[in-house]
DNA sequence: CAGGTTACATATCGATTGTTACGTTAATCA
DNA sequence: TGATTAACGTAACAATCGATATGTAACCTG
């Protein structure tokens, strides 16, 4: 892919780039695509208009830009985790505790950019929701592919349903992202993410004895 | 408190209220509350601006009108399940198994309005943000008294951490909304639930044999 | 040094945002 | 019936939104 040669002379350009990309993703993190404004990007870049309009096109692709460097930097755990050489179940583990330590970083806005970035959006921005929708479903297909290649591995039980397990690890790492945006502790998340893996383990030995799997209940009952 | 009392004569008005309030809760629940304009809320509620503001001040009290309307029409599921006179166990099957239905109901937006409301927000909106993340507190501190009343009911082990299961059970809940906002059906939150209730239980038995508590995970490694 | 190219700074664009005057119409109260 | 009260419809308000037109300054190539 090209990458960053400039083609030809021409005055050079007064700022980093990079960093002002890296401003410009903590500002839509914190605040969401729609409701930052260019004012907002002016100031924290440290840039005039024309000079974001030069080197971003518009607001979207700056985004964009936003949510690529975001995938590569802030949340290389999670690929890590997943393509880590290690048990399935180990892999999920890192991955949980991963996020857990990802979504509360000092300095950093809480909980997740692909889920605060625009989880309702205007009309004319639903191309961008579902943009971030997109990169929530590649995490649920990566969580997926890792539980089905552990289970061919026979790590995991054989009539194991790998989407059913994904969503649910899923919709923990959503959970966890809010919950960090509302103020939990990295230690909180810990926790939360231990319960969940336990919740998994119970499963796991549910689905190696097969008995009825998609029922919710009829064990509780205390 | 007041109610739907007119005070004196006038002319009245040529609308229902209600049914203008609800349309607005919609169209907030769907869109999130800054990316919903006037515009918007004018069309889907059939008036014209004076009418609106007449009616309900501006649109940040419109909003916050139509919070306290979805809190007593659309979430009843969460108090019913909490305040039902069955064991705690099956108190958190219902509040799951409800947030399922309430989450995915046909001809309504998925999810929950007080995630999707507005989970990232502008300087100036961050008012209603704030109110949001009440709404979701409350929730946690009504999950986590039912819990508690459980464990002193003898219901649930005595030395339970009725905060760290709220703190899941509360995340659980939110990677449902977000979940259904992609596009999970029913079945699959149901699913999903019954996953997070199998955790729960497992932690309660770890629980209920006092070992090591707040550890993530030594006892994967399958 | 001349020609070409690119980014700079200043100022402002049209569109849309939430909100409100203003004059009229329809009800109740004396 | 006349006075009072409140909601009506039309039109427009100031402020902010994202995005640019314009002329100048700084670099590379020849």
């Amino acid at each position: 892919m090209e990458n960053s040669e400039k083609p030809r002379g021409g005055r050079p350009r007064a700022f980093d780039p990079e960093a002002a990309l890296d401003a410009a993703m903590h500002l839509f993190w914190e605040h969401g695509y729609e409701a930052t404004s260019l004012a907002m990007l002016r100031e924290a870049m440290g840039l005039t208009p024309p000079q974001i309009y030069n080197a971003f096109t518009d607001k979207e692709t700056l985004f964009r830009r936003a949510l690529a460097r975001y995938h590569d930097r802030e949340i290389g755990f999670a690929l890590d985790a997943l393509s880590a050489p290690v048990p399935a179940g180990e892999a999920i583990r890192l991955l949980l505790t991963g996020a857990a330590e990802a979504y509360t970083r000092p300095d950093k806005p809480g909980g997740c950019l692909f889920i605060s970035g625009a989880l309702a959006a205007s009309p004319q921005a639903q191309g961008i929701a579902d943009e971030l929708k997109t990169y929530r479903k590649a995490t649920e297909a990566a969580i997926a592919a890792r539980l089905a290649k552990g289970r061919d591995a026979g790590e995991l039980p054989a009539g194991l349903s790998v989407e059913r397990f994904a969503k649910y690890l899923t919709g923990v790492m959503h959970g966890m992202s809010i919950q960090a945006r509302d103020g939990a502790s990295t230690e909180d998340l810990r926790a939360l993410a231990g319960t969940a893996l336990a919740a998994w383990m119970a499963e796991m030995r549910k689905a190696a004895a097969p008995k009825d799997d998609a029922d919710a209940g009829s064990a509780v009952h205390n």
